[in-house]
DNA sequence: CTGTTAGCGCTTTCAC
DNA sequence: GTGAAAGCGCTAACAG
C-alpha cells in the first residue's frame, strides 16, 4: 500500500512548517500574508506529491464532513433515484458528497438510518419522511441538525420542507378529467397519514365538489407492504363502483395498477380513464400513454440541497421554510374521451 | 445545539476511565477481562446518555471508515439504481455505509470521483467502469485500494470483476431469435470499447455463424452522448438492411429505440422482433412485452459487496477474482412469430 | 482488571 | 511571515 502523503511530507519537501502548508492549501495564504513564492512552492510540491487531504482528520478537527445524507423510501424506485441524481449533482457543485439509504417506508428504520448518518458525521439530512416518523423529524429539527424534508412533510413541526403543491395537483388532474367528460372519478391512494396523500385527496374532493360531483367521490386505499394485493382489491372496488376514471396518486401505485388493468384487458380510456403522478417509463410505454402531473424534480432537489447547505454553513440561518412547487399536467391518451 | 456525548461523559457518569468505556463499547470486555458488572454499568450509562461514537475520530484512529463508494454511470437509470439498492442492502448488513456518484460515462469524471472518495476515506470502491477508464482502474488496483468492477470490466488488468456471462447472453438471445424463425437479425450496441459490449457482440456472431447466417450479421452502433439521434440513425440503418429482428444491447439503448419504433408504428414482432437486456418498466409496458435477458443483479451486487469487504478486512486477500453469472432469457411477445 | 498515555492528520491560536 | 504546540474524539499499548 503506497503510503499516503501527508502535510508533513509536503512540509519537508518544501522546507517549511506543517502549519504553513495547511494555511496555503486552504487558500488562506493571502489572509495570513504568506509570501507568494513560498505559497507557490508549497502548491507545486503538493501537486507533485499528489497530495489528498485525509478527510477523517479534517472532519474531526473542523467538526464537519462536507457530506450530506439522503434518505428515501427506496433508491431503486425511479422517482427517488431521479431525486438522488439531482441531489448528487447539486451537492457535487458545492463540494459535498452524498450518503444514501432507503427506509422502506419504515419509521423505525428511518430513525436508525438517521442516527447512523449522524454518528457517521454527516452535516445534514435530506429526507423523504415516511408515515410515523413525525416525532423523529421533529426531534432531529429540535436537535438543530440541518434537515430538509423533500416531497413529503409533517405539518406543525418546526422543520423545513420542499414539496409539490399537492392540493393543487390533485385539483388539476381531477379538473382535467371532469373537463374531458368523466364524472365518476375515483382516487386510489395510500392509507398513509401523510400530508401529500391527504392533500392530493383534498384537491380531488375540491374539484369534485366544485363540479357538483360530491356524491361521486370514491376513495380506495392501498397499503405499502402489500401493494399487489391491495391494488387488486382497490381496482375491484373502483370497478364495482362503476367509475369511469381513476386517479392513481403515486408512481408506485400507478405501476401496480397499470399491470393489473393491463391483465384485465380493460380498454383505456374508453372504459376507464387514467391519470397518475410523476411520469416514468411505465407511463410512456403503456398504451395509451398515461396522463400525469409532472413535478419539477430537478428544481426541487436542487433547492433542497441549497437550503440544506445554507443551514449547515450558517447556523444562525435555520428558520423553517415551507416551499411548494407547482406541478404541470402532461395530457396524453389515457384521459381523453375519443 | 445539544452537545454531543463523548466517551469522557460516560466515563465520568460511570466512574471509570475513558479506555474502559472504549473497550466495553467495542465489545472487547470479555477479551480484556472487564468485570461483567462494570461492563454492564458502562453499557447502561452509554444507552442512557444516548451515546453515538464520533465516526471521524474513529476513522482517523482506525484508518478505516466502514464506508464504501459506488460509482455508476447514472444513478437515475433504473438498472443502476437497482444495483445501488442491492449494494446498499448488503453493505448495511455488514455495517457499511454507501457513498454514491454518477460518472456520466466520463473517464475523467470517474477518476475525479474515485480520488474524491479515496480522499474522503472510503475503504473501497465498487465501480461500473466506463470506456477509457482502464488506466484508472489499473492504477487503483495497483495502489492496493480495495476495488470491484461490477457489470463491466477491463481484461488484462489485475482487478477483480463481477459481471454477466455476456458472450453467452448474446449467444442465447440470438439463438432464441433464430429458433423463432428470424434470420436477418441485427445488433444495436454502443461503440464502446468495453468488454461487455464486445462480448455481447461476439455471442451474437457466434450464434449467427453457427446457424450459417454469418452473411446476415449487421451491427449498428450508437454513441452515449447523443443517444436519441444515434438510435434514430441506427434504426434507420437496420430497417434499410431489411432486418427482421433487433437485439438492443443495453437497457438505455432499448428505451430509446422503443420510443422511436413506437413512433414509427412498426408492428412488433410481425415486422420486427425485439429483444433486450436487463428488464424494467419499459419492457413490461411496451406492447407487446419485450423479451430480454435478465441478470441476477441482486446476487451480483451482493457478491460485489462481499468480495469488497473481504478485501477491505483482509489485506492479504486481494487476489484477482473474475466471476461471471449466467443470464436468464425471459421470453415474451416481442420475439415470437405469431 | 483498570488507568495513563501516546498518537491518528489536521487546523488554529499564539509566540517569535 | 513563519513555526511550535495544543487538541478535535477515539483506540490500543503499556503500566500498574
Amino acid at each position: 500500500m503506497r503510503k499516503r502523503v501527508l502535510l508533513k511530507d509536503i512540509a519537508e519537501q518544501a522546507n517549511v512548517s506543517i502549519s504553513l502548508v495547511s494555511i496555503v492549501l486552504n487558500d488562506k495564504a493571502r489572509k495570513n500574508g504568506v509570501r507568494p513564492e513560498v505559497a507557490e512552492k508549497i502548491r507545486r510540491v503538493a501537486k507533485e506529491l499528489n497530495y489528498a487531504p485525509n478527510a477523517a482528520a479534517k472532519s474531526l478537527r473542523e467538526g464537519r464532513s462536507r457530506t450530506i445524507g439522503l434518505i428515501v423510501s427506496d433508491i431503486s424506485n425511479p422517482f427517488f433515484s431521479n431525486i438522488a441524481r439531482h441531489v448528487e449533482r447539486t451537492a457535487e457543485k458545492y463540494g459535498y458528497a452524498v450518503h444514501f439509504s432507503s427506509s422502506d417506508e419504515n419509521a423505525a428504520k428511518t430513525a436508525m438510518l438517521a442516527e447512523n448518518m449522524i454518528s457517521r458525521g454527516i452535516d445534514g439530512i435530506i429526507v423523504v419522511p415516511c408515515e410515523g416518523s413525525r416525532d423523529l423529524i421533529a426531534d432531529l429539527a429540535e436537535r438543530n441538525i440541518p434537515l430538509v424534508q423533500l416531497d413529503r412533510f409533517f405539518p406543525g413541526i418546526n422543520a423545513t420542507h420542499i414539496c409539490l403543491n399537492n392540493r393543487k395537483a390533485g385539483y388539476d388532474v381531477t379538473r382535467h378529467l371532469i373537463e374531458n367528460g368523466y364524472r365518476k372519478i375515483s382516487m386510489i391512494n395510500y392509507s398513509f397519514d401523510i400530508q401529500h396523500a391527504l392533500d392530493r385527496n383534498a384537491g380531488y374532493e375540491d374539484a369534485m365538489n366544485e363540479a357538483g360531483l360530491g356524491k361521486n367521490i370514491f376513495k380506495a386505499t392501498v397499503t405499502h407492504g402489500k401493494m399487489e394485493e391491495s391494488c387488486i382489491a382497490a381496482i375491484s372496488k373502483v370497478i364495482k363502483a362503476q367509475s369511469d376514471a381513476i386517479i392513481m396518486s403515486t408512481n408506485t401505485i400507478a405501476i401496480n395498477c397499470l399491470k393489473i388493468l393491463s391483465d384485465k384487458k380493460i380498454r383505456i380510456p374508453e372504459e376507464l380513464a387514467l391519470v397518475g403522478f410523476d411520469g416514468g417509463d411505465a407511463f410512456d410505454f403503456f398504451t395509451p400513454e398515461i396522463t400525469y402531473i409532472m413535478q419539477p424534480l430537478e428544481a426541487m432537489a436542487q433547492k433542497a440541497v441549497e437550503i440544506l447547505i445554507e443551514q449547515i454553513e450558517d447556523s444562525t440561518n435555520r428558520f423553517k421554510q415551507e416551499i411548494e412547487y407547482e406541478g404541470k399536467l402532461i395530457e396524453r391518451g389515457s384521459s381523453k374521451k375519443s
